[in-house]
DNA sequence: CACCAGGAATGTA
DNA sequence: TACATTCATGGT
């Protein structure tokens, strides 16, 4: 791999947190319907939504046959309610093409995949990658803000957009659904336990300061 | 009180 | 391509 930076992030990281194996959801619908749901938005705000699901949780069966207005009224704690409602039953008729079958999703190319998520009202370029990847076990790198400002900070001049902040890890990283989803795990990880706290950064594995890391 | 959180769509220049 | 605005709750 020609820059070894992001080998090395990924070795501290690693270090503190371990191999997270990530996404805090019990299904791949969950993992959907969270996605769409954490859009700029806490994740505790998204679990309060997810719980008023009720016990099983999301389920797209529901999804796509409740009324709108009882559907804002269940995710109304996640802030965006009106919009995400939109997008939960968009991303759900997605997912309604493969009979809401993860076996039929997953004999699909990962780039048509991606190509039709990206089509999908509501899935912007984060959001598709984290279904496919932490949904669908498909290899493909999440770029979140995090991920942004630990390039600009550490510095790793991976790109400005995010299309070539992807290209630079998934180039500079040996491909494997493992790598990408313990990757992405460990930034949220740092991000969450340093960002923002006091003191700053004391403790955090990659040493820089914060506003640094996270 | 201001600021922000695991974004995306839409509009302007 | 590059920004600005809108969407909205809940924690700090």
């Amino acid at each position: 791999m020609a820059d070894k930076k992001l080998a090395s992030i990924y070795k501290k990281l690693f270090c503190r947190y371990g191999d997270l194996q990530w996404w805090p959801a019990r299904t791949p619908y969950e993992v959907i319907a969270g996605a769409v749901l954490t859009q700029n938005t806490a994740w505790t705000n998204v679990e309060k939504a997810i719980i008023n699901f009720g016990e099983d949780g999301p389920e797209p069966e529901f999804v796509a046959s409740v009324r709108m207005s009882k559907l804002t009224d269940i995710i109304r704690p996640a802030g965006f309610f009106n919009q995400k409602a939109v997008y939960l039953k968009s991303v759900t008729k997605w997912f309604e093409r493969y009979d809401y079958d993860v076996r039929k999703v997953k004999r699909e190319p990962l780039e048509k995949l991606r190509g039709e998520l990206l089509s999908t009202k509501g899935v912007g370029p984060e959001t598709a990658d984290s279904i496919l990847l932490y949904a669908f076990d498909l290899p493909t790198f999440v770029i979140d803000a995090y991920t942004m400002r630990l390039c600009g900070r550490y510095p790793v001049d991976a790109g400005k957009t995010y299309s070539q902040v992807k290209a630079y890890f998934e180039d500079n990283l040996p491909k494997g659904v493992e790598l990408y989803n313990n990757f992405h795990a460990l930034i949220v990880a740092n991000a969450k336990e340093h960002c923002r706290k006091k003191p700053l950064c004391a403790g955090c594995p990659l040493e820089r300061g914060c506003k640094c890391c996270c």
